[in-house]
DNA sequence: GCGTTTTTATTAATCGATTAAGCATTCTCA
DNA sequence: TGAGAATGCTTAATCGATTAATAAAAACGC
């Protein structure tokens, strides 16, 4: 009923526990076991159903095979999907994740940071939050290998892997553009991410090419931890000013949801009323009566290429930074339809 | 740089690793450690960032306090929310979870279970799927504490946090006579774990306490591999048959996506065409232009009572077992609205 | 002052695995 | 035949923390 230890095998074999390491480990080459005793050690090891004790091993070698995947918002499906992405090539590489998400809330980022790393986990991915930049500060200190995802920080110089967001929100404003819209407004996040910054900069960009003048309460930026009752305000004014809107691009895929919801209670008709075009993914933006036009992020790439970049950090630390920016694609549905094409009526 | 480890306090403090361990660990009362001394060691321990190692304490103590979460699907938004509602409650009780998803495959599953026992997780709450009684056997064989949460063999003694799936199902089905309706259909899963047999059999009571002949093309049970094209294929058949189907039952969050997308390329209007209920539960029910009619399961209260129960069967093993069946709470919406409330047209 | 507590701190075994170093044998070949 | 190589296995230190057993020093009693 106890566990099995190697001690157990050796006993059982008569021999060392040394040698029963060196069998299991398939090092019985190197250092010359006999072969009768390699075999009956291995056939003892099946009989007690040996499993090792990754805890002595990990204490021993300093390695846990292990590494934590710290996520801004779990409940955001667009991480969720990360998350597995990332856990599945974890996995296919010996390692395991332990995933911890920091509803966008720096102290609990912190908090799980401790957590992990007295856990002694090997590496971090981290989607990182506002205001987290003294924990990336810290693990560059202690040298503990790490890749941020989706989010970095462009005062900081780390490994990273994430979107252009820049483009990818200019080839958003275009798209509303290109399709007959000029009275185009953009509900984010209020905040001094980089990647925000980047998706604020690029829709302004594509309304200047077009000489399309930017209106300041197109604009709205909205709080994470009230964006419910905020977004109902953001449309609101969006709707109701000087300059009305006729498109609306969401940041993220949280906005677009509430979004979502209040247009339905206003009974606005997409794209008639209010062209969409949002970020993030999932499923409902398929099922939503007027399919909506969204901005895919390689997810994909972008959970394996972390996973790939940790993994080559932590072989080799001193290489130097690997940054890559992937490009997101526009998935033109109904809800952007261009203004001619509209259905009479 | 390298990691501050008990030594280097002791060192620097000049004693023992003993007293700095007593001392850490707030036993300076029992073991009578110097005052000064004690202080002392505080201060350094705090000077040096000391951080103590979980794995060598762990090895030690043959305790983790981490346990493993094994969900059936975590790309199923409820055991998503699930899975966050267990991470939630087991930090409060300062444990931390390491989550996998087989996928519904019971090797996965066998995989993921091996891999959290070699790392000595104290114990497990475990989503299960189908054909995965032997892992339980074992488990209970090894005398590993677990928690089975949402679904259950009833064959098999062991703690669990369900939801009377058999009631949630006859209530769907009741709704639904009730709004005037009376040929209801169920897609469901080809399955012989013991919730959706439960929800099958619901269902068919339902019908049969309303004297409604069921007629064995209502029902259809399709391939979780194959779901998508499954449904299609039951929605057609269900739709074409003899005893046409005026509404229809999801039994899973998975079924209602893929049978929803179908249903709109059919343009079939719900619920004049086709009225809805299902389980599960997530934003696109909301959203859905017709928002959809969802049994409402205690999500929070599973998770934590699962969570609450593995802890004290981890505390005191011998406890006998501990089960529960939450009940499920229908969320009346406008897909399953009753015929007589139609909008005239 | 000498034996007895009380107080304070140390020693060393332990958890389970790894691995460098060392000790016997047996083998090889000049 | 005997020095050196090859073979086969054991010893013991190590990772970092815990803790029972024990020792040393100080305080106390008479």
């Amino acid at each position: 009923m106890k566990k099995v230890s190697l001690k157990d095998i050796a006993q059982k074999a008569g021999v060392s526990t040394a040698l029963v390491s060196y069998v299991l480990n398939g090092k019985e080459k190197e250092t010359r076991v006999g072969e009768t005793i390699a075999r009956r050690i291995k056939e003892i090891a099946k009989e007690l159903n040996y499993h090792p004790n990754h805890l002595a091993k990990s204490l021993r070698s300093g390695k846990t095979h292990t590494f934590g995947l710290i996520i801004a918002d779990i409940s955001n499906p667009f991480f969720a999907n990360i998350a597995r992405v990332v856990e599945d090539e974890a996995k296919k590489n010996g390692y395991t994740v332990i995933i911890g998400s920091c509803d966008e809330n720096a102290d609990k980022s912190w908090d799980l940071l401790n957590v992990l790393v007295n856990r002694q986990v090997d590496g971090f991915i981290i989607v990182s939050c506002e205001n987290s930049e003294n924990q990336i500060h810290y693990l560059k200190e202690r040298n503990i290998p790490f890749v941020l995802l989706d989010r970095h920080f462009p005062d900081i110089q780390t490994d990273f892997v994430a979107t252009n967001n820049y483009k990818a929100s200019y080839d958003a404003g275009v798209h509303l553009i290109r399709g007959g819209y000029r009275n185009i407004g953009l509900i984010a996040y209020k905040s001094d991410m980089y990647h925000m910054v980047e998706r604020i900069r690029g829709y302004k960009h594509a309304l200047a090419d077009s000489q399309i003048d930017f209106h300041a309460n197109w604009l709205k930026e909205v709080k994470f931890e009230t964006m419910e009752q905020d977004v109902k305000t953001a449309i609101d004014e969006i709707m109701s000013a000087d300059q009305k809107v006729e498109a609306l691009v969401f940041a993220t895929y949280g906005l677009a949801i509430n979004g979502l919801k209040y247009i339905n209670e206003l009974r606005l008709q997409v794209p008639s009323d209010l062209a969409i075009v949002s970020f993030g993914q999932a499923e409902v933006f398929d099922l939503y009566y007027c399919p909506i036009t969204y901005m895919r992020q390689p997810l994909e790439m972008l959970g394996k290429t972390a996973v790939e970049f940790l993994l080559k950090k932590m072989k080799n630390p001193d290489e130097g930074m690997k940054q890559i920016l992937m490009e997101a694609k526009l998935i033109a549905r109904d809800s952007s339809m261009a203004k001619s094409a509209w259905p009479a009526g």
